[in-house]
DNA sequence: GCCTCGAAGTTATACGTAAAACCTCGGGTG
DNA sequence: CACCCGAGGTTTTACGTATAACTTCGAGGC
């Protein structure tokens, strides 16, 4: 409460610039615009230029929305940025968006919390764009209808009409993880896998499925949970009850659950990695946090969220977005090492 | 590519929605902003509310702020999304704000990644106000000058001329934390802090201090680090590498420390929490993911986020902010203990 | 010497909304 | 009867920008 209210220094207008500059508020609006080079002499350019600076002028974004019809503006939908994985996607797209002068506006959908307000009631009317992971399917529905360019992450490239994905090489990842196990000779496995049923998780099923039955006497079992560390120890334990030669790898859909499997692994009494191998997925802080250090798969985030805010300023512009699936990477670390000799 | 480029039906405005009513657009606004409850007849206002539903209006936001010269949107500033507990903050402002309309934009400053852009060339022009954490002191120099109501995040009430504050009640924490250790027994202390010097350290120093300095028998050692694993183990390493009595407790300023300082513990042979008690602070996801779970405080990150978007809209309407401290709770788990009988 | 032409501007307009200021008309009042 | 008044609108304007359309002027071509 010192001076709460000064009566306000209005900001400057490109009117106020062009007073000072002693030109037309359209001369300063051409200039600072930077198109057509030929239209004002580069003495009017710098003058103009320098009375902007001193001023201290921004231009209004209201009013220039206004006029072009366009925000720079883009929705980044995620299920939650408490995942540190979509923390990571957002801070990838927010850079590429601050170099081109975009905004990013978040949308994480609402997992319980909140109202079930529709996002776009009034984001709708200030978006350029959209960038959505397919893991946030509930807000995808709402955005059904919004004729607006769109760019998936990580989802099945076949299955939405997007104008460009952005995915990673999710498969390529399992197979990585497969053959550091099979190497290592492990042959009885168990896929803790994510309940959630979207396409990165099924493609993780998949090419693991693909490369253990390559092997003849290699054999899989599947259990499901929810992503949080309690659900994966608890599956794991209930995995590990089961009568029968007990399996020597966990394979995990996320470090979350491997976190989850290791800590069930020491309820019953087995060490990993002596007793039991376990992989995990993501590379989170999570996985160098645990004890032992979670064999992983590391996945550019960031750069998922940069290619993601790429693809759609490509769009907008009309240009075709770069191709290709973003590389990932085993990283092997304490969680995984050779089974213990056959009882 | 199947149909791209559609004639992109026009989005209605208000003066669509006042022909299909067959009134002035005036009128529209007049209705829709639900102001002067006697200037338009029931009767006329139930058939503008028919038509704009059933054209689907939606107001154009950028119009809207250029005439009111607001925009509805709060600048929250944190250090890193990546940071757990930012993450909830953001989704309790962001729950607030859309309760009233509004919306959050984020700047999470800069931690090497990315240029060292303006956070406000192009947000400052748009924004109604300003939520900032104190950690994030890099970009809150950026904010001075800007004529912006800011409310700021856990730091020195007298500090800073904010409008408002919204702070934890962190040295209560520290508090319980110290009850509850030197209950157990504990009188040998090491305090692993945090290496960046924010007011939210301080009070955790300063309480732990004071409690330990009023136990006539206790002693504590302080060693500072970085806030990542890696950091927390190799500076927990080097205090207990210290000659004299070993200390039977670590209080750490964040349960990532406190991560860290279990992996010194292992490396060392030393039992947690039958060696050694370990405590951190944050109850983050990573808390409950080590072995043995992480005894800590748990703070109420999304009422942060809560409160310090409530505080902006009350600052904003020239009402003064709801005072008094958010109240934190220790939660005692598995890496705490009575110190082992002395040696 | 007249016409054209390009350079370097200027003037004018539209974007969609909110709200101030203005109309219109029927009914009560002195 | 002249007057005002309030209910229920309408007309008009301003917000700040980008750009289309127009002006002005000196140089050059024939």
């Amino acid at each position: 409460m010192t001076d709460s209210h000064q009566p306000a220094p209005p900001r400057p207008t490109s009117r106020d610039v062009a007073r000072a500059a002693g030109v037309s508020q359209a001369t300063v609006s051409l200039v600072l615009g930077g198109k057509w080079p030929g239209r004002v002499s580069e003495a009017t350019a710098q003058r103009v230029r320098e009375c902007a600076a001193e001023l201290g002028y921004r231009p209004n974004l209201a009013a220039r929305s206004l006029r072009l019809g366009r925000t720079r503006t883009a929705l980044l939908v995620v299920p939650a940025l408490t995942n540190e994985f979509f923390a990571r996607v957002y801070t990838g797209a927010a850079a590429v968006a601050a170099e081109h002068d975009f905004g990013v506006v978040l949308y994480p959908s609402p997992d319980g919390t909140g109202p079930a307000r529709d996002p776009f009631a009034s984001a709708r009317a200030a978006l350029d764009g959209v960038i959505a992971s397919s893991m946030a399917s509930d807000a995808l529905s709402a955005l059904h209808g919004a004729e607006l360019p769109l760019v998936m992450l990580d989802s099945d490239p076949a299955g939405t009409d997007a104008a460009a994905h952005v995915n990673l090489d999710i498969a390529d990842g399992m197979r990585q993880v497969t053959d550091h196990l099979l190497g290592l000779g492990h042959r009885r496995f168990v896929h803790l896998a994510s309940a959630v049923d979207t396409w990165t998780f099924a493609v993780r099923a998949q090419a693991l499925r693909e490369a253990v039955g390559a092997v003849p006497d290699a054999e899989m079992r599947t259990v499901r949970a929810p992503l949080n560390v309690r659900a994966g120890r608890e599956a794991t334990e209930q995995a590990l009850a089961v009568a029968g030669e007990r399996p020597t790898a966990i394979v995990c859909d996320d470090d979350i659950l491997a976190a989850g499997a290791c800590k069930a692994a020491r309820r019953l009494g087995l060490r990993v990695p002596d007793d039991l191998s376990v992989t995990g997925f993501d590379d989170l802080a999570l996985a160098t946090a645990v004890e032992p250090e979670l064999t992983t798969v590391q996945l550019p985030a960031e750069q998922v969220g940069e290619r993601g805010m790429a693809a759609l300023l490509a769009v907008l512009e009309g240009r075709p977005a770069e191709p290709g699936g973003l590389p990932v990477r085993l990283v092997v670390r304490g969680s995984t090492g050779p089974p213990a000799a056959r009882a």
